[in-house]
This record gives C-alpha cells, sequence and structure tokens, in this order.
DNA sequence: CCGCTGATTGCATACGTATGCAATAAGAAT
DNA sequence: ATTCTTATTGCATACGTATGCAATCAGCGG
C-alpha cells in the first residue's frame, strides 16, 4: 500500500499517565499494548462481535490498564446514531414537570439513551433552540408540555428523527403523542363534585393554547351539562401559579361564589387552595371544594390533601420510550395518539360523595 | 492520486426532497450544488474563517435549499470538543432543584453548551453513570447536589474534563464547587431567632454525608453558643420530605417542644410546617417560628409564608458558567471554592425581631 | 510589465470507531 | 491426508467536518 501512513500520533507513554498531557486514549493505543489490531478492540466493546475469548481478555486488560473509553461521538458518526434523545421540558415550577422529568429521563437511560435536556421559555418559539438540538443529530425528540410548530414537525420527519409529544397534543399529523385522559378524568371530576352535591362548579383553565387545558375543559363541561347542572364560572390562570392567585380570587369575590373549583392543574389548584385559606378563610371541603388534575407532589401534603384526578408519570414515560423505540425500528410506522388512563386521588380538599370512594393500594379513589 | 476515491454516496436528487429516504444532507451536497468545496461549505460555517462574500452567498443560498444542518457530532470529532456539558441533578421532588436546572440550563445555553442531563438517584453512587457520560466526551461535568467519588474526581481530572459542583463541596481537591452561603446563612437564622425571642431551638439536619447539612449545622450551632443560647436539639430529615415529617413530629411531641425549628433546607421546611399546622395545630410564627434554607418556590406560597436564608439560584448558575469557561480557557487553571452570599427572606413563618427587618426591592429581609 | 502582498480557494488528511471483505487458523468430516 | 466449515483476525475504508498547506488570483507600488 503506498498511502503515507501518519505517524502515530500518541508517543508510548515514559512518565506516569497523570502527568502526561491528556490526550484521550484511543482503541489504537489499546490495539497497541495488546498486541491486536484497532478491529479487534472495536469488537471487543461491540456486542455480539466475533472475538475470541483469549483476545478478548488481552483487550480488556489493555483496555484497564490505560483507562479506555470507547468514544460515543466517533462511534455515533459511523453508525449514524447517537443514542441521544433531546427532551424539551418547559413549566419546571410546575411541580408535575420535574416528576415527568425525573421518570423520563429514567426509562430513557433504562432503555439506553441520553437525555439532551433544553429548557424551553413557555411563551418562546422553541424551533430555534430545537433546530440546534437536530444538529446534535438526536436520536429523537420528546417534548414535554411544550408545543411544536407545524412547520418544525415536518423538518423533523424530513430529518427522519420520531417526535413524541408527551402530555400535549397537536394537529400536525405525523406526530405521536402520550396523554393522560384528560377528557375521562375532567368528567370523573364532574361527576365526582355532583355526586358530593355541589352546585355551583367553577373551572380555572390552563393556558388557551394548550390541548390539555381544552380537553380537561370540554371533559369538564360536557359532563356537567349531561348532569343537568348549570355551566360552570370559568377563569383563566394560564397553567402559572400567580395567574392562578388572581383567578381564584376574582371567583370567590362573585356575588354568588363557586361551591367548587376545578382547576386544570395542580399547580393552579395549589394556588387556589392558598387563597380560599389565607385570603378567604375558607375550610377545604366544608364552603368550598377544589380538585386539580396530575397529582403532583405537593397535592399529597398534609396541608393541601388535595383531590386530583393522577397522571400516573412513570407509564407515561414508559410508553413514551416504547413508541421511539417503535419508531426506530420501523421508520415508516405510523404516528400513535397514546392516553394513559389516571384515576381520582380522593384527599381532604374536596367534600366526599356517599358512595364511590375505594380504598387502592394504601390510596383512596373514586369510581362514579 | 492513485488513492481510489469513493463514489458520492448520495445520488443526485430525482424527485422531492421529502420523498427521499432521509439521508441527511451534507456539506458535501451543499458544496456540489454551490459549485464551490467541501471545505468553502465549512469555512461558510465556521465564524472567522476565510470566505469571499459571494461564494458566502452561494453557499447559504445552497444550504437553505437544502436543508442542510452541519453535523455537529462530526465538528466534535474534529474539534475535540462537544459543547456539550454533563449535568446531574439529585433531588428534583425538592422545589429548589428544578430551579437550579433551569438556571443552569439557560446560563450553559446562553454561553452556547447543550446539556446532556443524568439524575442521580440520591442514595446510589453515581460513578458507573457519570462514567458513561464521560465517553461523549462532554467538555465539561456539572453537579447539582451530587457528590463526587475522589475516584472519578481523578478520573476526570485525568480526562482533562473540568467538574464543579453545585451545591456540594468535597474534600477531593482539584473540583471547582459554587455553593451558598451555608455558615453564615445559618449564623443568621440563629441570630434572627435569637432576635426574635426564641430560645429552644431546633434543627432539622439533612443529609448527614452532605456538605450543605453539616455546614449549615455547623454555621447554625455556632451563632447559637456565641449567643450564649443552650444547644439546639436535633433530628435528622436527610432533605426528604416524609423523614421531615417525622422528624418534626418527633421534635414537637418532646416534653419540652421547640419554639423555633430550623431546617437544613425549605423543603424539609415545608413538612415541618405541614406537620406542625396540620397536626399539632400551631400557628406559624406564635406558638412556633420555622425558618429553612433556599428559598424555594413554595416558600413563598401565602398558606406557607416561610421565612427562610435564600440562595440566589441564577448568579451561582452563571457562576458555574464562568468558571466552566476559565477551566476550559486555561487547563491549569487552579479549582476554585466560590461561595454566593444569600439574604434571609423575611416572611410569617417565624416571629419577627423588633429591628433589623428591612424592605429591601419588594421584599423583606433581615439583617442582623 | 514585474514582483509582492494578502485574500480565497481547493486538496488532502485527520478525528476515532465500525464493518465488509478476504485471509488465515483451527477443527470436522470424509 | 484432504477437503470443507466455521471462527477469528487484520486491512482498508467510511462516517461528516475542520484545517494546514500550497496554489491561484486580484490588486498595487515601482
Amino acid at each position: 500500500m503506498s498511502k503515507p501512513r501518519a505517524p502515530d500520533i500518541n508517543p508510548p507513554r515514559l512518565v506516569s499517565p497523570r502527568l502526561v498531557s491528556a490526550r484521550p486514549v484511543t482503541a489504537h493505543d489499546v490495539a497497541r499494548l495488546a498486541g491486536v489490531s484497532q478491529s479487534a478492540v472495536s469488537r471487543c466493546f461491540t456486542p455480539g462481535a466475533s472475538i475470541a475469548a483469549e483476545t478478548r481478555r488481552r483487550v480488556e486488560e489493555a483496555a484497564a490498564r490505560l483507562g479506555y473509553r470507547p468514544n460515543l461521538i466517533a462511534r455515533s458518526l459511523i453508525t449514524r446514531r447517537s443514542t441521544i434523545v433531546g427532551v424539551a421540558v418547559a413549566y419546571l415550577e410546575n411541580p408535575f414537570y420535574p416528576a415527568v422529568l425525573e421518570a423520563l429521563s429514567n426509562a430513557l437511560e433504562g432503555a439506553g439513551y441520553r437525555v439532551l435536556l433544553f429548557t424551553a421559555r413557555p411563551g418562546e418559539n422553541a424551533d430555534p433552540i430545537l433546530e440546534e438540538v437536530l444538529r446534535y443529530r438526536v436520536d429523537a425528540l420528546v417534548l414535554a408540555s411544550a408545543s411544536l410548530s407545524s412547520h418544525f414537525a415536518e423538518e423533523c420527519r424530513q430529518a427522519g428523527v420520531p417526535v413524541v409529544l408527551l402530555n400535549r397534543r397537536t394537529e400536525s399529523g405525523g406526530v405521536s403523542t402520550v396523554t393522560g385522559d384528560n377528557r375521562a378524568g375532567a368528567g370523573t371530576v364532574a361527576r365526582f363534585l355532583a355526586a358530593g352535591g355541589h352546585r355551583r362548579c367553577a373551572f380555572i383553565a390552563g393556558l388557551e393554547s394548550a390541548s390539555t387545558s381544552r380537553e380537561r375543559e370540554a371533559g369538564f363541561s360536557g359532563a356537567l351539562a349531561a348532569l343537568g347542572l348549570p355551566p360552570a364560572a370559568r377563569e383563566v390562570g394560564h397553567y402559572d401559579f400567580t395567574a392562578a392567585l388572581e383567578a381564584t380570587r376574582r371567583l370567590l369575590a362573585l356575588p354568588l361564589p363557586p361551591d367548587a373549583i376545578f382547576c386544570a392543574n395542580d399547580h393552579m389548584a395549589l394556588a387556589a387552595i392558598n387563597v380560599a385559606r389565607a385570603e378567604f378563610g375558607l375550610e377545604m371541603g366544608q364552603a368550598l371544594s377544589v380538585v386539580g388534575f396530575d397529582d403532583a407532589g405537593p397535592a399529597a401534603w398534609p396541608l393541601f390533601g388535595l383531590t386530583s384526578y393522577a397522571q400516573p408519570v412513570r407509564p407515561m414515560a414508559e410508553r413514551v420510550v416504547a413508541i421511539l423505540r417503535r419508531h426506530l425500528e420501523e421508520p415508516e410506522a405510523e404516528a400513535v395518539q397514546e392516553v394513559v388512563p389516571g384515576a381520582l386521588m380522593v384527599r381532604a380538599s374536596a367534600r366526599l360523595p356517599a358512595e364511590g370512594v375505594m380504598e387502592q393500594g394504601g390510596r383512596r379513589i373514586w369510581r362514579g
């Protein structure tokens, strides 16, 4: 072969490795020490590759001695898979999302993926950041509570990057989604409140642009109507704590205030309880009932005891990962819209119906 | 040149790009369309490279037409910089950490870095995951509230990967840290409680292995002693909500219960208030005062009004990024231990001293 | 018109790993 | 002993981009 070989860059180490300027150990270094070819080293770290036991032993010893760490960047370049998934998450001040992020991170790590995180500002257009993330050749994208421009959805499709929305739905086809059962859950809440004897229900909406809020509102209103109850008074809390405080103030200052408030998520429901108790002196479950959605952490705190329709975070994260895997295995697979059922966790923030409350694994739930 | 050139892989596109099986556009594709060399395309996307205005225009047009996105994986391979920072975070159920993560993510994105996230299980040894993250050739590591084995610290040093601990300190030298002012902050809390007339202070520790908890305890006890007050009753809450509930129960069930509880962080302080109010019927700031550390989100909720020594999340995140940049610019730079000062946010959960409370930017703080 | 300077450009190669292919070794079967 | 398998290995190359180097070009002073 006439092709000139570049001289070996890494000179033989004459001094203790820790004193040498840190140039990462490569498969070539290991190969040289083990007296094999670089290919053999590669095969040693590739599950299922053909390699003799004795060779493997020698390579592993050499690798251990040099502290070799396969360069996943280089591997990605050639395999065209980064084993990195881009995850966008917003509203981290809403305690539901840290839980989502943790579950998602664990599920992805369990499936051998790393998480490239980016925190989307609620209002802003996430496209520029998403664009940037695509440059890292992520294998897939998961958007938790961030919406997706149809333009960008199309770009991802062209780039062959599967996208899964978590807790959001979108009009743009071709995007898989995993959500809680917003409609049915909100309907359950309505029937629960009705069974508890509430007559003047109110609803605090989240972001009007968010599918979750719209679906929950539709489910709630629909069920109220079916029950023959008057439509709910309505305020908007934008999924924001402070805005929800104010929304609650407006509701409770009405001439005929509601006897129950259903909030589009727990974060706002906790705000509602704060205002009702601290500013209006109302006792939860007596003069006023408050119900939320998510069953986020603080809902279970003794002072809140928030009745809430639980979204099962771990199962949802697992569904996301399962869908991703399928999309990665068969790129032509159709997008799916999965709905993960939840349950109404009954606590003290809302007056109880006479029937339907049952114990389940240490938790009290309501089945209407 | 006798070296055989590989045939161009990407065939000329005969159909609309969206119908072609998604093979990412490369710099070669752009070069061909623009009638220049791949180098020119590269230079077009490399700030400061030498390229004529007219060439740039043609390249940019071609790139836009093909939807070219530079492959950062390939770039990393050759530049040996990934512009990715590994971030480990634990205790996401503690509302302080989502805020930290968000601030950190924003600061890093502002500095042009991406975040490779991994969520460390509190108890577990994070080394295996960290090891894995190093394979992605991250430019640096930030560990928020995760501790670091000295073994791994050494590995990072050898690999030339700077490490910054956020909100934790470590014995292993060579690692930079950014923390709040645990000692002084806890001392301030002690003087604040003393000035408010409290005589029987208790302390709920976090994880005994965590530097934060130890430093806060030392600062608190030291100041109490200096004030001539008796040592604080002590329980351990392991930075865990449930454990803190129980710790509080034990304290309040004492024959002579404390008149003030200082918790090593807000998450536990919120648990303390929950127990005190819901189970013992105590009114905060009257029979019992509770003070926390962090000033995490819910501390400011009306129902809690938790007095807490604030750790300024954004400045801390910015210090982390500044330190990272310095380490990356001068690899030989010494590790630094930075302490970011905070302030005692005064709210209703603790009885006020007669003096020292002042208004500052809409917030009330205490200066002893 | 010539040599000189500086700006642009293309060529060739390197980054570190995976993998098709052919060569070799080691058994197995005849 | 000979042929046929099968397992193992090394060689060479590809992945997509950045960059040193030399070549080319335009402009300019003399």
